[in-house]
DNA sequence: TTTTGTGCAAAATGTTTGCAAGACG
DNA sequence: CGTCTTGCAAACATTTTGCACAAAA
């Protein structure tokens, strides 16, 4: 798979360059985070490696989502909850949330202006971005949909 | 009309619409949140309210900072950290924040941008929008800026 | 062999809950 | 007086830490 290849090369360059050893675990985390696509926390990732019957502990499930985040092939995210969350980043292009008051569900929409936005602060209010998280909180108002809340009022 | 007599009367017609009794607690914390311009959670809040001698609990802070929430008189936040933490809303426009992650101050900005990346999200995808919260994270890049690394204190 | 990284369990942190006692309407 | 709210402490959920052992370099 070409992309499982890519990424574990750049974690392992990323390991390299850091003077961080290749451990079996860190490669067995990344494998199983880039065969997945959706957001999780910690304890579903350990959950799910468990029951694989990995051979892991939640210390190093959270050192090693510390350093994916680092070296930028995970993003963590806190959506409106005090609960971290993850999500694969290689391959997809830069994106914000959406996030439903009524399930909870989140989807994904990116807008050009952000990057605008960026710009007008780097230069007006001279802070050098790194990095953003854009939250949209509301619920759907499309037909029927099952996201939709029957006894909402304003 | 000053604004602490404002936000009382504000708080006072929610309480009764909802059915909600008037306690003390309840006014003596909404006017320490007010007396107050900074960002806070509740422990810091609580701390604030026991030195003063006054006679509060945590499970009431918690409680009543979910109840001016819901009224819209505070607002709740994670500036990425597991954490919440909440400002006063009353009198202030709308306005997200940049966060440094040299010194972890939380500054505010205003982008009318913002409005119209919320009115594209419903219109196209049509999500109705309720809040939102923008983050943006990076370092100060002024000279001499007091919160730039070199010059961070602890 | 020399570290660094791991597993485990305990601790720390922030928040919620259950229940008896007190205060509001 | 009935019921909602409070205070307290215990429970809870998530994350971090300390230390002995395992495994990279």
């Amino acid at each position: 798979m070409k992309r499982l290849e890519q990424v574990i090369k750049e974690f392992d360059h990323f390991l390299a360059a850091k003077g961080y050893r290749r451990t079996q675990e860190r490669f067995m985390i990344l494998e199983e985070i880039y065969s997945r696509s959706d957001h999780f926390n910690a304890d579903e990732l350990y959950m799910t490696m468990i029951k694989k019957n990995f051979r892991i502990s939640r210390a190093t499930i959270y050192n090693n989502l510390e350093l994916l985040n680092e070296c930028g092939l995970i993003r963590k995210h806190q959506f409106g909850k005090n609960l971290t969350q993850y999500e694969k980043t290689s391959g997809f292009r830069q994106h914000d949330h959406l996030i439903c008051i009524d399930c909870h569900k989140i989807s994904e929409f990116c807008d050009p202006r952000l990057q605008q936005i960026q710009e007008m602060v780097e230069n007006v209010l001279q802070f050098q971005v790194t990095h953003h998280e854009l939250l949209l909180f509301g619920s759907c108002t499309k037909e029927g949909c099952e996201n939709k809340s029957d006894n909402w009022q304003p």
